[in-house]
DNA sequence: TATCGGTAGTTCAACTTTCAACTAATTCAA
DNA sequence: TTGAATTAGTTGAAAGTTGAACTACCGATA
């Protein structure tokens, strides 16, 4: 949650700029990303699932670390999966080990979904952002957002635990 | 559309970093940012629209106006609008000057919500975000986010008129 | 070994977003 | 000044997402 402040302090020009540039940028691209992958039918959500369970041992994966890597919820992982498993991209499989669990298991047929859609993807990413950027663009944001990310999470460890 | 290449260039590790760095801390600023707003019962995209209006000489915009302002379809701000308007924030009037439009105009009670949420958000945005760049990285977000803008523009622009 | 709190995953209903089809008004051009 | 093309905005249906409630199982403890 946001502290209240009886003060608050607005953003200066530098801070506005920063702020605004980012966010419309970022819906920018992210409009453009999506729209990439238009052609092979999936979103970028979609395409992460994929993509993660692509690079696991045997393309399997167990529900709840595929939402966490992901970077969605186990409610809308189930649902997507729901959909996925209709195109014949993905299964589920009961897991022994654990009888509440299931695994996700990539088919062929997904694995040859993903194949052809990353290069496309690939390409996409490089021509909407990362070929617009320097190598010293590069260097800069991989350092403020990997401690962006790490900030982030020690909030929200620290609003949600204890 | 992305080009398609028989040849993908792969991303270097470099340019992984980069790319992962940022979906990574975007997602999860994005949900924080969120998340921070629900006390005032608002989405960032509904803030944004409230916000763009609450700026407009009088409160007021045309529908596509506002919806070019707080970068969602005309469409989707049809919907939230009747949202908006049922909670009493916004209502919609006729337009003399160009009968097919309507002008968005912002209620007392709606400008009330905003101011309310503004500093809030204001607080979420530094606390998430801003507080945690240093006036340099500030700079250099800047500069690399408001080039790509241009970029995606152009980009757009060829892919889409003529 | 009974029980109790926690975890894995799904489901349902409410809500939101998208996309295409639609109405109505405007503009432009012959 | 008519009519074709465009623009403003809405609508409805389908698809997607959320969040809470739920089932089933696990694992620790007494």
């Amino acid at each position: 949650m946001a502290a209240k402040s009886s003060q608050p302090r607005w953003l200066n020009e530098r801070e506005m700029r920063a702020w605004r540039s980012y966010i419309i940028a970022s819906r920018r691209l992210l409009e453009a990303l999506e729209s990439d992958l238009d052609g092979h039918d999936l979103s970028m959500a979609d395409y992460e699932v994929m993509a993660q369970l692509s690079e696991a041992p045997n393309r399997r994966m167990r529900m709840s670390e595929l939402a966490e890597l992901a970077m969605i919820s186990k409610s809308r992982l189930s649902h997507r999966m729901k959909v996925m498993e209709k195109a014949g991209w993905l299964k589920r499989e009961e897991c022994s080990e654990d009888r509440r669990g299931y695994w996700a298991v990539m088919t062929d047929k997904g694995y040859r979904a993903i194949v052809a859609a990353a290069p496309d993807h690939v390409a996409s990413v490089r021509r909407r952002f990362i070929d617009q950027l320097s190598g010293k663009e590069q260097e800069n944001l991989t350092s403020t957002f990997e401690s962006l990310t790490r900030e982030l999470r020690t909030q929200f460890i620290k609003e949600n635990k204890q």
